[in-house]
DNA sequence: CTGTTAGCGCCTTCAA
DNA sequence: TTGAAGGCGCTAACAG
């Protein structure tokens, strides 16, 4: 049993490729109902399915497109990507996902990849700093969506996802103040230029400077569990007033939670604690932590529609804001 | 600036198309260095990539693999990708994933859009009770590896990877028994004959017969929290002796934390409490939640190096179980 | 060491 | 309402 192709069924149903073309592409117009049957009969016969490959020779689309992400072991790029699936998929594409491991080496080898597969378009958590190696991109007429993170030297018209870290940041720092907290220590895991954490410290710090609070981050990247602890604990042992710590990412909950412990600081008392995270499983410690939650799935979704809209040459607004929503527990 | 074709830089470099595609193929046998520098530079110069189409024509494979899974939101199928993915794409695979919803007629569309891209292998998470609906795949010779779930009426020769999710809770209730807990409850959301949740409930009264302790599942799937909360509340109050409650999945441990917060249950006083999870986050709440946990990850992993072998026709062991690890922790 | 050429399966213009 | 035929870009005989 050798690959069937259109000629078979051409020939068993006794019409010409060509009507079985048409038949396939859903062009029942000059069609008669009987030749209809005959031809759906025999393709159920044959179990014929039309070859995506020699399709593509033909036309200049391929019906799928490409999904680059940092790590789709995180929840935020798992979410992103369910969120994308479920606009793309209805729409006739499928969907060819890579996961760089926040490498750009890594990445720009995926790109090639699905340059090679003729992908319709591309969705893109970015890791270079600058927009300079998806230039190719854009001169290649590729429709590209940025997701997550702002590259620099951008164009204007690249299509762009993020959520609204700085703002969200700004506005809890001013609110922080007004509840009474002095001191602001925020927790990242990488200082990467472009990343989300650089946004949320940036808004931080903006914000504690309208409201005259000191504000430290504390970059875990080159440090073991130790460091936090001991850097936690001096800045902590030496200040007055109210500290609030702000995990920058959801990994770094963890650290935090476990250095509590050790220090035996308890919030909302002896601190208060927040955590940038996109789950919410977090809700289950004490009496809940304080969450700043972005929306992955939302993200995609929205990514997903303005490429959808670009590969139809629809104009698009390109900076898109995702509001960050914030769960009140009683950390704080 | 059209589309750079092979006889582009055949013609720009003054050579053949075959020479050029030997060069993209990695022929350098019969070539010499200056010809190859020249199509190197070509290639470069015009920005030429090869179409997977256009080779996908000639060839009979396609170096694509289908992965299907039932939740890409879900913990265990993210992991499971990447585990999947880390093994294919360094062998040169291209991966196309597909979201069932957990839902057979999505899967079985999906599969049929994987079988037009002409995967050459597929990875499932099976949505249906039997082998039927994948005969066909069989039937088309195409490599397969069904992965968490078995299906019934399976032949032999299909390759499967699993978790060991009886005997994990076989051992389980027999460790129960010796520390003095006299009866189980555990908590579902779905029955589907064949989820690692039945499984799991089977392993569950094997111990429980074994080691003659009370043995109830609760069925979450069409009933709300409340229902729970009532049904938990008189089972634990009619009852004599030390209970264990056990979430057979993930997001039950949710609602049971919740519910035990209402009844002002405390473990592992009042009950102890374990919960089946592929995450680790509750390990920070009370003094951690003792786990059974699969490796989703490993078993991605296996799964693609199965289906790895499978295309290069080397035999393999059809039947994988992949151990569940403990995680102990203070609930219980 | 290099080139010529026949298809792979499908879509689409053109003709009937 | 249907068919015949060319060609999409590439690979692999086969021929130098």
């Amino acid at each position: 049993m050798k690959n069937v192709t259109i000629a078979d069924v051409a020939k068993a149903a006794g019409v010409s490729v060509t009507t079985v073309s048409r038949f396939i592409n859903g062009n029942y117009k000059k069609m008669s109902d009987t030749t209809k049957q005959r031809v759906q009969q025999t393709i159920t016969n044959l179990h014929y399915a039309p070859k995506a490959s020699a399709r593509k020779m033909r036309q200049d689309f391929s019906q799928m497109i490409g999904v680059v992400v940092g790590d789709i072991s995180n929840v935020f790029s798992s979410l992103l990507f369910k969120g994308i699936y479920d606009v793309l998929q209805p729409a006739g594409y499928d969907v060819l996902l890579m996961n760089s491991n926040n490498s750009l080496i890594t990445e720009q080898n995926e790109l090639a990849r699905l340059f090679t597969q003729q992908v319709d378009g591309l969705i893109l958590q970015p890791n270079a700093k600058t927009f300079t190696p998806y230039q190719q991109i854009q001169t290649a007429q590729l429709p590209l969506v940025m997701v997550d993170r702002e590259t620099l030297n951008q164009p204007q018209d690249v299509a762009t996802v993020v959520s609204s870290n700085f703002d969200a940041s700004h506005q809890l720092a001013v609110r922080l103040a007004s509840q009474g907290y002095q001191h602001i220590i925020t927790v990242s895991r990488t200082l990467a230029e472009t990343s989300a954490q650089s946004k949320r410290i940036a808004g931080f710090t903006a914000g504690a400077i309208q409201s005259q609070q000191t504000m430290t981050n504390l970059e875990t990247a080159h440090h073991d569990r130790n460091w936090l602890q001991q850097q936690l604990h001096s800045k902590i042992a030496t200040t007055i007033g109210k500290t609030a710590v702000v995990s920058l990412m959801g990994p770094v909950l963890f650290d935090l939670l476990a250095v509590c412990r050790s220090l035996h600081l308890t919030f909302p008392n002896d601190i208060g604690l927040i955590s940038f995270d996109d789950w919410t499983w977090s809700q289950y410690v004490n009496d809940g932590i304080f969450l700043l939650q972005q929306q992955p799935e939302l993200m995609g979704h929205v990514a997903a529609e303005k490429l959808l809209q670009q590969i139809q040459q629809t104009p698009i607004t390109t900076m898109t804001y995702i509001p960050v929503k914030t769960i009140e527990k009683a950390s704080l």
